[in-house]
DNA sequence: GGGGAATACTTGAACCCTCAACTAAGTTGT
DNA sequence: ACAACTTAGTTGAGGGTTCAAGTATTCCCC
């Protein structure tokens, strides 16, 4: 049995448009205020928040749920502008340390309450503060659903 | 006041993160059992759902949320694939239909079934028929949020 | 009915992501 | 200690999306 409840495709079809939509909105905005795509500011995010802004390569990825290749090329594009830098771990060698430079920095912090913003008045201004626990919720089962096989 | 609720910040990055996941599952699906990104497939069956399989440009772009340029990169590219043929409209020389191919509707009757399935074990699964209901409401409000502008 | 604006789409370049192949460094077994 | 394997990350090619600019056709209206 492969077919889906009406329900199911209704809600199916909304999510699936959402998430057309919000992935677009995410984009235009990052490259609005940042000058580059929402995949490259939630890196800059990850780092701003771990302890000492620097993570590895792996770390990030397994984290943010990208490829190696993928955050290879994104680090290699974010060190030309002037985010971030590479530098080589000492005691394993094949290991690289990712870390905000002053200008990502204040990068973040420039560009993080324009999304705080906007996220508030496009997203969250549409939803109930049941809605918000329900939308927590949903996504959590969502990712839960798509994450097999990370442990992170 | 920019800032989000601890609440609103919770949802929000499991909502950024299913989307980021949703996204990559659907590219790797649609690749896997159609050959072609998940927007190319949405674009199919937008068509093989149309009356007589036939939709203008404009009319495509504005039911998906596609740019015109998007769209006519991606109608280009399945043409050469056979899945889908342009045709100029005789009463307006500047509109062109897009119509799908024999080998168009045999595809997405093909792969319909797969995705649905795979829809059913890894989102639906994991979620109450509430959660369904509220996720469908949840959806069209975030895209009655991000979709000001288009009425179509 | 002719010139200007609007509509419908196309094209090319730049950039991002994926996939597959690769390098380099550490680990394991014997 | 050496080969085989695993881990960490890089690279290049190919394809998709965006953005800016361009072409062709129709509409408007004086």
């Amino acid at each position: 049995m492969t077919g889906l409840t009406n329900a199911q495709q209704h809600a199916w079809r909304e999510l699936v448009m959402a998430t057309h939509l919000l992935d677009e909105a995410l984009d235009r905005q990052s490259q609005r205020d940042g000058g580059m795509p929402h995949a490259y500011y939630k890196l800059l995010v990850l780092l701003y928040e771990s302890p000492g802004h620097g993570e590895t390569m792996s770390g990030i990825a397994s984290q943010l749920r990208y490829s190696l290749s993928r955050l290879a090329h994104a680090v290699t594009s974010m060190e030309k502008s002037g985010w971030l830098l590479r530098s080589r771990s000492t005691d394993d060698r094949r290991v690289q340390t990712v870390a905000l430079t002053d200008a990502g920095v204040t990068l973040v912090r420039r560009v993080s309450p324009l999304q705080a913003s906007e996220v508030r008045s496009r997203v969250f201004s549409q939803l109930t503060d049941m809605q918000v626990e329900q939308l927590a919720a949903i996504s959590s089962a969502i990712v839960a659903g798509l994450d097999a096989g990370f442990n992170g």
